[in-house]
RNA sequence: GCCCUUGUAGCUCAGCUGGUAGAGCAAUUGAUUUGUAAUCAAUAGGUCCGCGGUUCGACUCCGUGCGGGGGCACCA
């Protein structure tokens, strides 16, 4: 007799040992038909798997994530099996699971070819329709590394001697072709389904060191149904439309070429939006008590030889020797500078905390392969600052930054924020007893500011324990962003002192922190947040003036003035196309609000407004216009 | 940095197996004076990324450098 528990707590007996499947045609015929894999007492198995004692079992179908993902890895042993059918020299590797699908990393001399890719798509199609069925074998691990070593599979032979011993090596068939692996599996090839696709061939480094051979990724997406399928093909598509280097061409607000790799060359439009976020985030820090400062971009090396980034940073700085022979260092960083500007005068507690920001613009010698765009430069501005504070003002300086920051992301469009806390790594300096007051502090903050967070053991900075804030877009990618840092380091290693209450010189300590991180990069995350569709107050061009005909150009030209010397950014529209053109060109470069001036207007003292993406138009009377859109330039920075 | 891929007009892209380049949009000029997403016509645009090689001849083939893209590694 056995027992059966099913999630809801029902049972159901057997008379003896059972399998997955016949469990789930006991239950119905639907499950049957629905089932992929099953959990017994909470481990994951096949539904061929013998149950053989009293469990409670749990069947997956392509609607629970279990279920999706063994459809997956499936899909990637397909793959596999593909590519081994038509390429019969290629090793095979590994082939996990990732968000939204799969990869396989091989071994090949000849690298795949796009062509290869739909010749592999078809022969994966023929291996469904043939459904292959499956079944697990348990190896003696002597024997299974000799094998995959006779078959010429290197990479797998080292793969198992890498097992915990005390775990059994199961091997997976399909048909006669089978691969190492942990499983578990579908009953057989054809319960994959076809709603899948190869999506990109890459380079990735055996076991992810760069140290070793690079081999041929090739990434795919499975599905349960075509309309999912199409779906995310959909949101992959639709990201791509936001893409922020081609929104930021057509919308002319920078470019990149070839003589500064990484490097921004911001148009007008851009270096507006980019202006407009540093005048909006200067007032918020002079609310929030910070004494903004600007620092050199050039230092002499000795600086940076004593602050540890020589050493510890050197192959990422930009060096430059003067006519006399000198080096200096382009500044990575803005923090040596700002413990100068600490270091210069007597510093009392009575000055603690001490808040320096700037707008720091930094130089990094970026790896070619990082640059991405805005989101990875080597050349970027920092909305930086640090604080100078005791030990006991830790928690309350973490606290106000962390308001300040979620205050400010609100303000752009970013509600749904997270936060990763790290702390002490390995390798670290300071004392433990420090240590432990430092993660205590930032955690207590992390804490008190009720959002969700993850812990990162041991990923945080060798000086000290950190936060990264991290903000979820429009389309529900997530991007980190601002940054918190509690730093027992640096301070004592450039002499930074104070005067205590007891008249004792003491070393304070020090905050690092980050709003948005790198200006150049949150402008590419809002670009792509908005779809190039600003919010009225942040837009860099607000308004464009269209007369009707040449008639009304006089008055155009006046409105246009009204609402410059209200403070909005403003241009009128006099090239001789008609009202339809500049309609839809101004609408592509994506202006919030077009001012129509016609006959109708210019009688009654009026404009017709038609905000983006409306084809509705309202007629305000001028003034009121004026008053109500300045208004709107005003309540960011209220 | 590594693997793959790519580089033609301001932009988006054609250019077959080698015979020194074309379209649409933009620009300029002219006509048109327009009521809510592309009016018509004409003109002018190019070291075909750089450097070397093969060839009678290279945008095209080969090598190399640089840049871009997709990943990997990196992101103190």
């Amino acid at each position: 007799m056995l027992t059966i528990t099913l999630p809801d707590g029902n049972s159901i007996k057997f008379s003896k040992k059972v399998t997955g499947l016949e469990v789930a045609e006991k239950i119905s015929k639907s499950l049957l038909k629905q089932a992929l894999i099953m959990s017994v007492n909470g481990e994951l198995k096949d539904l061929s798997h013998i149950i053989e004692n009293d469990s409670s079992i749990k069947i997956f179908t392509s609607k629970d994530r279990e279920g999706l993902e063994t459809i997956r890895h499936d899909t990637a042993h397909v793959l596999a099996m593909a590519v081994q059918e038509l390429f019969p020299k290629t090793q095979v590797t590994i082939g996990p699971v990732i968000e939204n699908g799969f990869y396989y990393d091989f071994a090949r001399k000849d690298p795949f070819t796009e062509e290869d890719l739909i010749k592999i798509e078809n022969k994966m199609l023929e291996i469904i329709e043939r459904d292959e069925p499956t079944h697990r074998e348990v190896w003696k691990r002597d024997k299974a590394i000799e094998h995959f070593k006779k078959s010429g599979e290197i990479y797998k032979a080292e793969i198992i001697k890498d097992i915990p011993k005390e775990e059994e090596v199961s091997v997976y068939f399909h048909g006669k072709w089978h691969d190492l692996c942990r499983g578990p599996h579908l009953s057989s090839t054809g319960k994959i389904g076809k709603y899948f696709k190869l999506t990109k061939v890459a380079g990735a480094y055996w076991r992810g060191d760069s140290n070793n051979e690079m081999l041929q990724r090739i990434y795919g997406t499975s599905w349960p149904s075509q309309k999912e399928l199409d779906n995310y093909l959909k949101q992959i598509e639709e990201a791509e439309k936001r893409d922020h280097r081609k929104l930021g061409k057509e919308m002319d607000l920078f470019h990149f070429r070839e003589e500064s790799p990484g490097s921004v060359f911001w148009h007008e439009k851009g270096w507006k939006l980019f202006q407009k976020l540093v005048s909006y985030m200067r007032v918020k820090q002079d609310r929030a008590g910070y004494k903004e400062i600007n620092t050199p971009e050039v230092l002499d090396r000795a600086l940076w030889e004593k602050s540890g980034h020589w050493e510890k940073y050197g192959e990422h700085m930009y060096t430059s020797q003067t006519p006399d022979e000198k080096v200096f260092a382009i500044k990575p960083m803005n923090c040596p500078g700002h413990v100068q500007v600490f270091n210069q005068g007597l510093k009392s507690y009575r000055d603690l905390p001490l808040r320096i920001s700037e707008f720091g613009k930094v130089h990094r010698y970026e790896p070619s392969g990082a640059l991405h765009g805005l989101l990875r430069v080597r050349a970027f501005t920092q909305d930086d600052a640090h604080i100078f504070c005791t030990e006991d003002q830790i928690t309350d300086e973490c606290l106000k930054v962390t308001n300040l920051i979620l205050d400010i992301y609100k303000d752009l469009g970013f509600e749904n924020v997270i936060l990763k806390y790290s702390d002490r790594p390995d390798l670290r300096v300071g004392d433990d007893n420090v240590w432990d007051k430092a993660e205590k502090a930032l955690l207590d903050a992390v804490k008190a500011s009720k959002l969700e967070y993850t812990i990162n053991k041991g990923e945080g900075a060798f000086y000290g324990p950190k936060i990264e804030f991290v903000l979820r877009d429009a389309i529900g990618r997530d991007w980190q962003c601002g940054t918190l840092q509690v730093d027992l380091n640096l301070p004592e290693r450039l002499d930074a002192t104070f005067v205590d209450k007891d008249g004792v010189k003491k070393v304070p300590v020090m905050l690092h922190r980050a709003l948005f991180g790198s200006l150049e990069r949150f402008i590419g995350i809002l670009i792509e947040n908005y779809a190039g569709k600003f919010p009225f107050w942040i837009s860099p061009l607000q308004v464009i003036v269209i007369p009707i005909s040449e008639e009304f150009d006089k008055y155009a030209k006046e409105v246009n003035n009204k609402i410059i010397n209200v403070g909005i950014i403003s241009e009128v529209d006099l090239k001789n196309h008609n009202l339809n053109y500049k309609i839809r060109e101004h609408s592509v470069s994506k202006v919030p609000i077009l001012l129509i001036c016609g006959k109708k207007e210019v009688d009654s003292n009026t404009v017709s407004i038609r905000k983006l993406d409306s084809n509705k138009q309202e007629n305000m009377d001028l003034k009121l216009f004026l008053k109500k859109f300045s208004a709107l330039n005003k309540a960011s920075s209220n």
